[in-house]
DNA sequence: AAACAAATTCAAAGCGCTTTGAATATCTTT
DNA sequence: AAAGATATTCAAAGCGCTTTGAATTTGTTT
C-alpha cells in the first residue's frame, strides 16, 4: 500500500539523515537551521551530509510544523466578459518574486472572478494557505482592505484606496504629482487643449491622475473640458478608439496624455491613421511603467513620459509585506515613489 | 507560549468541529470528503456545521497528510541583463489558473535566473513543493526535460523541444503550418520579398516558424534571402529596429511577417516613421496570441494574423498536467493547436 | 576528586489532517 | 431470537518536520 507516492520520489528525509549520522533528528534539524547550541564539528558533519544527499526539508512538513506557509498570495481579479489581465502584472510579479526568493517565500497566484473577490480571501485565510497577500489595482474605496484587516491577514496594497478608512500598508507611485507635472509640462510648451486618456474610472490611480491633471489646468487658468477626460480599460484598442473620438471633436486636442505605453501605442495608431504625425501635429505624453517588453534603449525616448518602474514597485511591495509578516507589531507604512519626467520625441509646441 | 500564531487566527479546526458535533475526527473528515460510508443524516449535520463555522481544512496539514502539494509550479527564466518577462505570460497563466481552480490546485510562480534554471527544479523536487510543473518557452534542445524526467516530476511543456529525445507532454500551436500558410497567403497576394521578424533563434517555436516560412517560399520557387530573416527578443523596439534595417536594404521587402502583435506594433512604427502606410505601401502579417490587452472588437482586424489563443493553451496545458498527476500511469500526450488565419487591413497586394 | 555549571544531545510530543484496522450499531435472514 | 451480513463510527497511527523539557556529556571550580 503506497500511502505516499512522493516517498518514492525523494527518500532523503530528516529521519534518514539522522540515522545515517547516528544523531537525533533534533540535533540534525538544529544544525541545519543554525541554532547556536550545536557543536561546531557536529554542524559541519551534518551540513556536508545534507549536501551529499541533496537534503531539503520537506516543504509540507516544515510548513505544518512551523505554522507558517512561507507563501505570499497574489489574487488577481478577472471580470467575466472582458477578461483583461493587466499587462503591468508580469513585471510587477517579476519584481516581487525577486524579493520572495531572497527570503524563501513562494508566490501563490490566483485569478479570481470579480464576484468571488471577497470570499476568495476568506478561503485563503481559512485554509491558512498564505502568510500574507498583495492587493492589486485597488478601487477608490476598496472593500478588500477591511476584509483583510478583519481576517488579520497581513497585506500590502499596490496603490492606495483613498476613500477607505482602513489602516494598511501600501506602495504607490505619486500619480497626482506625476500627472500634474506632465500636464504642466505640456502647458508650458504652449498647449491649451489637452486630453487625458485615463484608466477605469473607479480605480484609485485613475482618480489621482485626473486630480493632478485638473490641478495643473486650474493653476494655469485653463478650463477643464470634461469631454477631454476619458476612462476605460487600458488596452491598445481603447487608446485608438479614444483618439479617433477626440480627433472628431470640433476642437480636437493638441496634446494627449495616455495612462500607459500600451494606450499610447493605440493613441499613436489613431493619430497616424488620420495622416497626422506624432510630435509635429499632436503631442503625446504617457505614463511609462518601464515594462520590459517596451523598454527602449535609444538615447531619446520615443514617448515623453512620466516614468516609474513597476518592477521596482513589486520588489518594494514584497519587501514591505515580508517585514510586516516577520514582525507583526510593525506599524503600517506607506511608500510613495516619485515618477521621473522623461522628455522624448512625442512632445512639441502646438502648431500655431 | 505561542507555538503557532495562525492558531490565533483560525481556531475552527477538525478537532473543534468533531467535538462540537460529538463525532470522531474520522467521521467528520470522511463526511466532508465525500466518502460513501457516512450516514446520510450525519453527513448533513457535518456539512451544515462546517458551513456555519466556515471550516476549511488547514491546507498545510492536508498537504502533509495526503502527501500531495496540490500546487503546480511555473518557473519562468529571467536572463540577467535583459530581464524580459514574456508578455504572453500573463494570459497563459490566466488560462492555466482557471483550470487549477476547478480542481483545487494552487499556482506557484517562481522567477528563476537563467543560470539556476536546472537546480531550481532540483530544489522544487527535493522540497516536494509541487505536484508538477509547466515548462515555458522551451529551446530546440531543452535540458530541463531530461532533468524533470529524472526527477520523476510530472510536467507539461508549452511548446515543444524538437531535438530533445525525451518523452514528454506538450501543448503547442502548429507554428510550422501557421507560418507556412501566412507566407503562402502573402505570396498569393503577389509578394515576392517577404521578411520574417522572428523570436530568439534558439527557441523552438521560432525555428518552426522559420521552417514553415521557408517551405512556402520553396514551394513557390522564391529564393530565401537570409537577411530577410531576423531573430531577437520579441519587444516593440525590436520590431521597430528590425523594420528600419529592412527598409534600409537595397531591395526592401514588400511584406513583413511579425512574430507577435507587440513586434507588429514596432514594425508599424518603423513603417510609419518612414512615411509609408501599412497595407498600402507595405503589408504586415503577424502572429496573434489573442492577448486580452490587444484584443480588438472591430469587424475587420487591424492586422492580418495567424491567431491562436494563448489563454486557451494555458488552460489545456493545465488540464493535461492535472490528468497526468492524477493518473501516473497515463501515457504522454501532445496537443497540437491549429492557428486561424485572419485577414485584416494590413495586407494588400504589393504596389507594382 | 567531588560538586557544580555549561555545553550538547536526545526522546517524545505536537502541528492538523487522512487513513487503517478494529469496534459498534443496525438490518436481514433463518 | 440468535447468527450473520451490512452499515456506521471510532481510536490510533502516521505524514516529516520543529520544539520542549529532560538527559547526558564536557568543562570548571574548590
Amino acid at each position: 500500500m503506497t500511502r505516499n507516492k512522493s516517498a518514492l520520489k525523494n527518500t532523503t528525509n530528516l529521519k534518514f539523515l539522522a540515522e545515517h549520522l547516528g544523531l537525533s533528528q533534533t540535533t540534525v534539524s538544529r544544525a541545519l537551521n543554525g541554532f547556536p547550541e550545536v557543536n561546531y564539528k557536529t554542524r559541519q558533519l551534518v551540513q556536508t551530509a545534507a549536501q551529499k544527499f541533496n537534503y531539503q526539508p520537506n516543504a509540507r512538513a516544515k510548513r505544518l510544523a512551523t505554522g507558517r506557509s512561507m507563501a505570499i498570495g497574489h489574487l488577481v481579479s478577472v471580470s467575466k466578459g472582458h477578461e483583461i489581465v493587466n499587462p503591468i502584472f508580469a513585471d510587477f510579479i517579476a519584481g516581487a518574486s525577486a524579493r520572495y526568493i531572497e527570503s524563501g517565500y513562494d508566490l501563490l497566484l490566483s485569478l479570481v472572478p470579480d464576484e468571488k473577490e471577497l470570499s476568495a480571501y476568506n478561503d485563503l485565510a481559512a485554509r491558512d494557505a498564505v502568510d500574507g497577500v498583495i492587493i492589486h489595482t485597488p478601487k477608490e474605496d476598496d472593500k478588500r482592505l477591511k476584509r483583510l484587516n478583519e481576517l488579520n491577514l497581513p497585506f500590502v496594497v499596490h496603490g492606495r484606496s483613498t476613500k477607505s478608512s482602513e489602516i494598511y500598508n501600501w506602495v504607490d507611485v505619486n500619480n497626482e504629482s506625476a500627472f500634474f507635472r506632465a500636464t504642466e509640462f505640456l502647458i508650458d510648451l504652449g498647449h491649451r487643449s489637452i486630453a487625458l486618456v485615463n484608466g477605469m474610472a473607479d480605480l484609485d490611480f485613475a482618480i489621482r491622475r485626473t486630480k493632478g491633471y485638473k490641478r495643473a489646468l486650474l493653476k494655469h487658468q485653463i478650463d477643464v473640458v470634461s469631454d477631454y477626460i476619458l476612462y476605460g480599460e487600458m488596452t491598445e484598442p481603447y487608446g485608438y478608439r479614444s483618439t479617433i473620438a477626440l480627433l472628431d471633436r470640433s476642437i480636437p486636442p493638441t496634446a494627449i496624455i495616455a495612462s500607459s505605453i500600451l494606450v499610447a501605442n493605440g493613441v499613436r495608431r489613431g493619430i497616424e491613421e488620420r495622416g497626422l504625425k506624432m510630435g509635429r501635429d499632436i503631442s503625446i505624453l504617457s505614463h511609462d511603467d518601464d515594462l520590459s517588453y517596451f523598454r527602449d534603449e535609444s538615447n531619446v525616448p520615443v514617448y515623453s513620459a512620466t516614468r516609474s518602474s513597476v518592477r521596482e514597485a513589486g520588489y518594494k511591495s514584497a519587501d514591505l509585506l515580508i517585514k510586516t509578516i516577520e514582525d507583526p507589531t510593525r506599524q503600517c507604512e506607506g511608500i510613495l515613489i516619485e515618477a521621473d519626467l522623461m522628455v522624448g520625441n512625442s512632445t512639441k509646441p502646438p502648431k500655431s
